[in-house]
RNA sequence: GGUCGCAUAGCUCAGCUGGUUAGAGCGCCUGCCUCACAUGCAGGAGGCCCGUGGUUCGAGUCCACGUGCGACCACCA
């Protein structure tokens, strides 16, 4: 079988994506015989209109990196997929289409939705077929939407279900409003922005008062003070009068521990109607709520004259009356923070309203328990603080918004008597016998649904198998930047309403941002689009780029530069592949034994030393990845894969391999790489899955071409994930290769250090001390030659008196290379020497004052103290032959 | 104002429970088209591990304070 010479993603991804697809592997009704529970994850539903974006492709591959790995491990891995109809977002996009807000009012209700879902049916699948191309392995059977008649019963029934317990009323108070998107906003919605402003210090009678906001002057309804300040204290109780812009004005004077004394004058203008920490003063004192804004950002015919103009507009005018009528005292510049749309950016005006809210006090308890219970766990741990800080002080959550796509509230009110009326089923008259009942024009929050996706996805409010069997879901993986706004929501519902924590672990991400650590953002053109990734680099590079980045609880900076880096890394494993297929054409049946042999644990008789070596580093590395993964250390199981395939099996065991291939260890040696490379393929799965599942097969066809079937599953993503093989672990192997190894990189470095020419030949002298390590040295003498064209004649107990010029020292092996004829610059060469004595005279300084150490040796543990004692012996032996070296390199100077 | 995170090579970052010579990728320099791969191979330069103090036989790693970044939360008009 012939490869082409480098890695095309294109054809790979398409045909296997299909294939997995089409034999329903990503159902956990494909595992048959399960060894462990179930693995469920429910994704982030991305907005159904929008398209794949670097924060998508992070998360996604991280899960998907989890449920291949889960999946492989025998565990039934439940996957559920879907959208999000992002009822803001969704409207203003498909708004924008026809034209305006404006033409949408035109068109009406019914007529603007049945857009709206035409444009979900023409657009919706692209994100879906987006992240197929990333090679996600979600259940596409269970796919959801979150206006799909199943989950919008479940919106319903919850909403019913949290009104009849009094978890859901209706009031007028004070919420943030867009004026743009003419609708309310949760708390969580608003946006601060830092901005400078103006501080306007008025003349309230005797009074003086700063504010930013001159024009709420118009809805004031009281002035406070803080109890115990000394200065206003006759005041507190009184009603003061005063001269206006429009006008005398009599106020009360009230006292509340929400005034700061130390700002300003210490005296603040109450304005309930249009200001957070007003309008709850405003509760506590019972104080007139006046409202001067209206929906529309003008002022209101409470404003008076100033009734009608734009609320910015009047706030000139105001602080101009005001500078007329000298009642403007100081005008200071100010930076502040403003509370802006999410969506638009718009000032947010706080504003008296009628909305549905959720009482949010009594959800929060239980939710809060289960985290401090350890019943859901996050990873990183710290995110469980941010968490708690939040549910703690959290406010009732406004959920009513005044848009037309979304979840209808399930509320009716009577047009004949005003009776309210919620319910599960879409009711025909009110308790009074109306049949004039008029829905609640306002839609849900989609963030409402969202809480109950973990659920609503699995069938709930039904019993079903699904939710019987697989909630609650095992891992959640998301941002932190949804914590509050989804997770949270998630538990509250979760524990109301399945009587279960919906998630066991929730993993939290960084964001993905760009190299110098700003976030992406078109407007800042630094954005990476996923999508030109996939066609430059394939899915594998960028899925496994990311997950080497995604450190534990660190952003992923990202720039096609690292990306790049992980292309070249499948183009290496793809060239890799090839050349053990070109040398598995003359394989007999030997070499599927003897990798049959490996995988049962059993060494073949003849396994040289790197053989040993090669299989042991593999089965460290089994265990690596396993460990990192159960953790969640993506970033450590990714780069142990990527150090072992290229740094240990491509730079070396290759390189071995291709004499060892020539010779008569041949078919052991196929047998070898066979092994590895079934077992390297099957790690690295989850990763890279394309290429692997693309290599796999051709590995496993040719390696064992007689009688393949019912050896190995029919794709390496139902393959098992390797166990480590203890049996096959040789740490007396690791070492012996690390100096053969260091013997050949020391050869290499004074080729490249001396300029010696590729083809020339060095000649290089060996010996080592110890009999039984000259005993295990012998036999991959020959290697050195190749490995770094020396010629070695022999592995000697100890230096002729003709050879004591030493160059290199490692583990017990003393290197020696005649200089003669190599140096062009021997007073160079020996200022390099020297200053490498320096260098091991001062480490040997630092470790012999600690051995001397008394404390030292008497309280550390037996094997510290032997392993310095062993760097001792090391670094003395080191000096004297760099001593010797310098000798002989001075006399070779005159 | 509160909480949390971060500070290690030119850049971006690993370094888990303290214990061999602090690592990687990219970039840079030198030499190689060596029969899997130039998306490559070999070699090299480059680090008071932010500062101060403490715990310890031993600190990049633990603790305190400081400095500098970053994020989130909060009703300072």
């Amino acid at each position: 079988m012939q490869l082409a010479k480098s890695y095309d993603p294109t054809a790979v991804e398409q045909k296997w994506y299909r294939v997995w697809r089409e034999r329903g592997w990503f159902r956990p009704e494909a595992v048959t015989q399960p060894t462990g529970d179930p693995f469920v994850m429910v994704i982030p539903p991305p907005n159904v209109t929008g398209s794949l974006h670097m924060g998508h492709a992070l998360n996604n591959t991280l899960q998907d990196v989890q449920a291949r790995y889960q999946r492989m491990r025998g565990r039934p891995v439940l996957w559920v997929p879907g959208t999000d109809h992002a009822g803001i977002a969704t409207q203003v996009v498909v708004e924008r289409q026809v034209g305006g807000a404006a033409a949408r009012r035109a068109m009406g209700r019914e007529a603007f939705v049945e857009r709206v879902w035409s444009w979900k049916k023409e657009s919706g699948s692209t994100i879906t077929r987006q992240l197929c191309r990333l090679g996600v392995s979600c259940d596409w059977s269970r796919e959801r939407f979150t206006l799909d008649e199943g989950l919008s019963r479940a919106v319903r029934e919850v909403f019913v279900s949290l009104y009849e317990g009094g978890l859901i009323y209706r009031g007028d108070r004070l919420i943030n409003w867009c004026v743009n998107c003419q609708t309310a906003l949760s708390d969580l919605e608003v946006e601060y922005r830092e901005q400078q402003g103006t501080l306007w210090h008025i003349r309230y009678g005797p009074l003086s008062v700063a504010t930013v906001r001159p024009e709420s002057k118009l809805g004031d309804t009281a002035l406070a003070v803080h109890p115990d300040d000394e200065r206003y204290r006759a005041l507190v109780g009184t009603s003061v009068t005063f001269e206006t812009e429009s006008g005398p004005l009599t106020l009360p004077v009230i006292a509340d521990e929400a005034v700061d004394p130390t700002f300003g004058t210490g005296v603040v203008k109450v304005t309930p109607a249009h200001d957070q920490a007003d309008w709850e003063m405003g509760e506590r004192h019972g104080l007139e709520v006046k409202s001067v804004i209206g929906t529309d950002g003008r002022m209101t015919a409470a404003a008076g004259r100033y009734a009608g103009l734009d609320r910015f507009e009047c706030r000139k005018q105001i602080v101009e009356d005001l500078r007329e009528r000298g009642l403007l005292e100081r005008e200071e510049p100010y930076r502040h923070r403003v509370g802006v749309c999410y969506r638009c950016g718009t000032v947010i005006e706080p504003l008296v309203s009628r909305q549905w809210f959720v009482r949010i006090a009594p959800l929060a308890e239980p939710a809060l328990a289960a985290v401090r219970e350890g019943r859901t766990r996050f990873v990183p741990a710290h995110w469980a603080n941010t968490y708690y800080a939040w549910m703690e002080n959290i406010r009732d959550w406004c959920i009513s918004r005044q848009l037309w796509w979304g979840h209808r509230i399930p509320a009716w009110t009577c047009t004949t008597c005003a009776a309210l009326v919620v319910s599960r089923t879409d009711p025909t008259e009110c308790p009074n016998g109306h049949a004039t009942l008029e829905q609640d024009p306002d839609v849900l929050d989609t963030w409402f649904s969202s809480g109950l996706w973990p659920f609503s996805t699995l069938g709930w409010p039904d019993q079903t198998d699904d939710l019987r069997r697989y909630y609650p879901t095992t891992l959640l993986v998301t941002g932190f930047d949804i914590i509050f706004f989804w997770v949270a929501r998630m538990m509250m519902m979760g524990l109301r309403f399945c009587g279960d924590v919906p998630f066991r672990d929730v993993y939290i991400h960084g964001l993905v941002r760009d190299p110098q650590g700003q976030k992406m953002s078109k407007s800042k053109g630094n954005v990476i689009d996923p999508l030109a990734i996939l066609d430059t680099c394939g899915a594998d590079a960028l899925r496994i780029a990311l997950t080497a980045f995604a450190a534990m609880g660190r952003d992923v900076k990202l720039s096609p530069q690292r990306i790049e880096g992980y292309r070249n890394f499948a183009n290496k494993l793809w060239n890799a592949t090839r050349f053990v297929l070109m040398h598995l054409g003359g394989a007999g049946p030997e070499a599927a034994r003897v990798a049959d042999r490996l995988a049962g644990g059993e060494w073949p008789a003849d396994a040289t030393l790197p053989d040993r070596w090669i299989v042991s580093r593999l089965e460290r590395t089994v265990a690596a990845v396993g460990e990192a993964l159960d953790a969640y250390r993506f970033n450590e199981a990714a780069s142990a894969l990527y150090q072992f395939a290229w740094h240990e099996l491509c730079d070396w065991y290759l390189e071995v391999a291709k004499p060892q291939l020539a010779g008569a260890g041949a078919e052991r040696t196929r047998g070898v790489l066979l092994f590895v490379f079934e077992r390297l393929l099957r790690l690295l799965h989850p990763f890279m899955p394309f290429i692997t599942e693309e290599l796999w097969q051709v590995v496993t066809a040719e390696g064992w071409r007689a009688g393949r079937a019912g050896r190995f599953a029919e794709s390496v993503m139902v393959a098992p994930y390797p166990q480590q093989l203890a049996a096959l672990r040789d740490e007396a192997a690791e070492a012996d290769m690390e100096r053969l190894i260091g013997v050949v990189r020391a050869v290499r470095n004074l080729r490249s250090e001396f300029n010696v020419p590729p083809g020339r030949p060095v000649e290089v002298r060996l010996y080592a001390a110890e009999a039984a390590l000259r005993a295990r040295l012998t036999d991959v003498l020959p290697l050195v030659a190749t490995l770094a064209r020396a010629e070695p004649l022999a592995l000697a107990s100890e230096p002729g008196p003709a050879d004591r010029a030493a160059v290199e020292s490692i583990a017990g092996v003393e290197l020696i290379i005649p200089l003669a004829g190599l140096i062009d610059d021997p007073g160079a060469e020996v200022r390099r020497v020297e200053r490498e004595v320096e260098k091991v005279e001062k480490e040997l300084g630092g470790v012999e004052a600690k051995l001397a150490n008394r404390q030292f040796v008497e309280r550390a543990p037996e094997e510290v103290i032997a392993e310095v004692e062993e760097k001792a012996a090391l670094l003395r032996e080191r000096r004297d032959t760099l001593g010797r070296s310098l000798e002989r390199l001075r006399s070779l100077g005159t």
